[in-house]
DNA sequence: GCCTTCCCATACGTATGCGTATGGAAGTTA
DNA sequence: TAACTTCCATACGCATACGTATGGGAAGGC
């Protein structure tokens, strides 16, 4: 007990919150439910810290949701983007990326992030460039599936949609169903 | 000003709110905004009343909302499955449907319908069902086109998800635009 | 004219959640 | 060790929004 009082339990410098610290715990509260579920008060009492750390990290609480947004997008592009090894197969290769797209369902946290910014004009351009360069992402591998280039935008952007869909349907299934209808999807586009 | 007083503007009965003037208000501002943008005080404003006809007619926000999911869902299935006279080429009617639904955008209910239900297990399974229903209506349109079962189902599940997914890409286009790329999807899906 | 029912206004209590002011402890520097 | 910075606790004010209690006006029946 040297770096603790015993009365008063006082936090040391290890156990201090950075910004990091406080926007992974809004990402964990958001996919948990939606951007209602990151409140200051909340996210502190994970934290097991006050509203005080928080004002002192961020101005407020909108600026501190715009610093969050900006920490989605930034993890988004890396994890879909910047990707392990794929096949070498061009037409393997689109398969792949679907497949890995369904399987993780891009972290759980894109339907949050759309219905949160959906509606705001601002917020939403952030996504606007995420879906841009995922979009471009998909309409290259289809591009050196051998399709020409309306050809590849066109397969590319149904490909998106039908991701997009398949995370709003209301119709859940299992995972492996998922799969399998991905996999029919994208054989019924890249067939022709 | 027989039906008025001067100093005190009372209500007449022709004034007074029904149930359904409650909820197509909240329609109207769902639409404009979003499950958040549902608030008794808010509505009363906008009706020209106050929070005491509400809790008259609801027992309270809860249950209010769950009239409301019901209502959006009554007159849903009305306005996609109930339609006028769609082309008689099978194909043509497939086409047709899928310009229907672009062009007037769900009633542009849709996305916050989903944005607000998806987490709420109870409530989406009000949704379950639309979707249920919407799908096998895509999938007889499908079967008559010529496809087989298992053909037709698959080109439904495409189809409804690229729907899905056009509501919620925040990259926004024109609707000519929209109803262009949404008839080549459609091209696609059917000329095998 | 009175009484009852329907519908709403007013006022209040309460909970939640944002933001601020201030003090103070832990660690750093001189 | 004294001053100084960094980070957080505590306490408060304030706004929003739900729900309730109560009173009363309007319309219709008697």
């Amino acid at each position: 007990m040297s770096t603790r009082g015993v009365t008063k339990p006082k936090k040391s410098v290890i156990d201090r919150q950075s910004k990091e610290s406080w926007l992974n715990a809004a990402l964990k509260a958001l996919a948990s439910g939606g951007i209602d579920k990151v409140r200051v008060e909340s996210l502190a009492k994970n934290l097991g810290v006050t509203k005080g750390s928080f004002y002192w990290h961020f101005k407020d609480r909108e600026q501190f949701l715009d610093e969050l947004l900006n920490f989605w997008a930034e993890q988004s592009t890396q994890t879909v983007i910047a990707n392990p090894d794929y096949p070498t197969d061009s037409r393997a290769r689109v398969r792949a990326v679907a497949e890995d797209i369904v399987c993780r369902d891009l972290g759980g946290m894109d339907p949050h992030i759309r219905s949160w910014t959906q509606y705001d004009k601002r917020r939403a351009k952030v996504v606007t460039v995420i879906d841009k360069k995922r979009f471009e992402f998909l309409q290259d591998l289809c591009a050196a599936a051998g399709f020409s280039t309306s050809g590849a935008s066109l397969r590319a952007q149904s490909l998106y949609r039908y991701v997009l869909g398949e995370q709003f349907i209301s119709v859940r299934e299992s995972k492996s169903q998922r799969l399998q209808r991905m996999q029919a999807h994208v054989d019924l586009l890249l067939q022709a």
